[in-house]
DNA sequence: CGTTATGAGTGTAACGATTCGCGATGTGGC
DNA sequence: GCCACATCGCGAATCGTTACACTCATAACG
């Protein structure tokens, strides 16, 4: 087996105690015995257990984070926010994705509990939420990256996702556009129900009447979006423009209609959501909806350690991540 | 607290030994006192203590995974891919990102160490690894993502890069161009130093001087990429076509280029190299060289399962992963 | 000189689970 | 009536570390 403290002790002519504080309140031990200490440690090979270590004194220095998807410059971005701030408060990241499924992120939520200090959660039903703490008994820190129901003691941060999706829709209408469709995101997430939402309600005060428009499902990634392209190819007259709920999928869409000779903004305009790194580098470069992705990582991750760190519970509170419209070259 | 094995073992009149016998060796306990434990376990929400068990019977359930960056399709796909085995071997992924500095590669793969059950490391730098495990007396299974020098004895997985890129250049050559540019990546970078050398050969054998073609420097991000594209636009002369290091560089330039109103591919032609999720979605669509990114992902991590599973230790391979070149629309 | 502080270090009991050896039952078969 | 077997309890050890309550010397002080 590895070299235990005691293995140091013996050889160093210490107690394991005194090993111990050498590497961890080391101000309690004197001068010459740290350096002792340390010599041997390093002759030896010696390294902390750090399952021990947590054991004793129960912190793991490991935050959970529940993703629907760990892929995908979406959460990859949420990740590489997070991660910014876990670093800096050494900490590690455990990362488990849900696969978008509610069971799998409930499974997940259980099971992480007791590995990590605190969880960063990304649900795709905020519904799901309800009692899901007090169910499942989580007794660390949760912070809840997108939104909960309001009435919910949870931390969490919500996305604008109605006023953005009626700003871009909004935009599109001042184009001049009348005709806009829209490619949906998956069926039971919430942030596409909002979204079309706020899509809807923007035609509605223009005038237009929604029920009219065209309406293609897909899931979010590219390839769907590619697919939703040649469906809107396929229509007998093509739409406008069209207000797409993600950017990924945006993408996917330009792809397939430019393929088809359909020049964008001329013969149509597209608008997507979410600001993603891509968008800015396609061409034509996409105008979107600006969610602060990076940011979102890094305040809920600031927040949670926040919460860990504190001596006191503190006070839930859900904090709003404005949306901005970003007007590029797509419309 | 949290309850423990003693409280349930209380509240169901066994043993605490009955208990942890029920949730390990389910075999040796007759199956009405095992429902009866098991329903006062979940009514008391009893989750046994990960660290404990750990440190028991001295495994984690966790991989460590070192990358140079936690974010981008290109990590993000092999981050997938190892999320897709770890799930299925029901362990977790702690991950870590050096963000490509050595140093602090070196120290994840020093404070991982006694936390997870076998780690997966790529490196910027491939001479690094030299007797890495060694000096940091590493007792856990590793495998590199990326090419280690043959010589050492660790298992690793090999991208043709030198091949990958002669093969894009050659294609760009039999297009018929002649002055060929190349987009570089981080300098230190032991793929990009490959794939120079791939592309510098095809050049050379098809009697081009490589000396005398325009090279850029970027840092594979999308951003540079673009910066890329603004300074080829600034040349005397734009070259015929482009040989990007990375796919997100390659994206970037064009976008650069193209607002610069040069037509791809019939004024350059561009050429990548990873084949990226998003590569096929752009227009036009990017000729480039696929790496089964997601593939090393997953056959890293199984290979590290199939050390941490294994009885007697195995013998160290190194895999080389081929690379195919996909011909689109930039070329 | 006796009393207190203070610094340096020790010993031992947790932390929560697993595991082992053994022993104590009870049951059924022959 | 005896034996094998299944089921379960009990105590103790183990995993490696940290926290708590001490001891022991030396210095400082009036």
């Amino acid at each position: 087996m590895s070299v235990t403290i005691r293995d140091v002790a013996k050889a160093a002519d210490v107690s394991a105690t005194t090993v111990s504080r050498v590497f961890n309140h080391s101000d309690l031990v004197h001068s010459d015995t740290q350096e002792r200490v340390r010599n041997v440690a390093n002759r030896m090979g010696y390294r902390p257990n750090a399952t021990a270590r947590s054991l004793s004194h129960g912190r793991t220095q490991t935050v959970g984070v529940i993703l629907p998807a760990p892929h995908g410059e979406f959460f990859s971005e949420i990740i590489r926010g997070i991660d910014e701030v876990a670093q800096e408060a050494e900490h590690y990241m455990l990362i488990s994705s849900s696969h978008y499924s509610l069971s799998e992120s409930e499974a997940a939520l259980q099971s992480l509990q007791g590995r990590v200090d605190g969880l960063l959660i990304m649900t795709i039903q905020a519904d799901a939420q309800r009692g899901l703490l007090d169910e499942y008994a989580i007794d660390v820190p949760v912070v809840f990256m997108n939104n909960a129901s309001e009435s919910l003691p949870y931390n969490s941060f919500k996305i604008e996702n109605r006023a953005g999706a009626y700003a871009a829709t909004q935009h599109l209408i001042e184009r001049g556009h009348r005709r806009i469709g829209i490619i949906l995101g998956p069926p039971h997430s919430h942030d596409v129900r909002e979204r079309r939402t706020g899509y809807r309600a923007a035609l509605h005060e223009a005038g237009i009447n929604p029920d009219a428009q065209p309406v293609i499902e897909g899931d979010f990634t590219q390839a769907s979006g590619y697919e939703a392209g040649r469906q809107l190819l396929d229509l007998d007259a093509l739409p406008d423009a069209v207000f797409s709920c993600n950017d990924y999928m945006a993408i996917g869409a330009m792809s397939a209609l430019q393929k088809g000779d359909v020049r964008i903004p001329t013969d149509l305009a597209m608008a997507g959501f979410d600001d993603i790194p891509s968008a800015q580098y396609t061409t034509p470069s996409l105008t979107t909806i600006r969610v602060p992705v990076y940011d979102l990582g890094r305040r809920a991750a600031e927040r949670l350690f926040s919460m860990i760190h504190a001596a006191e519970p503190e006070r839930p509170r859900q904090t709003v991540l404005p949306t901005e419209l970003i007007v590029r070259a797509s419309t």
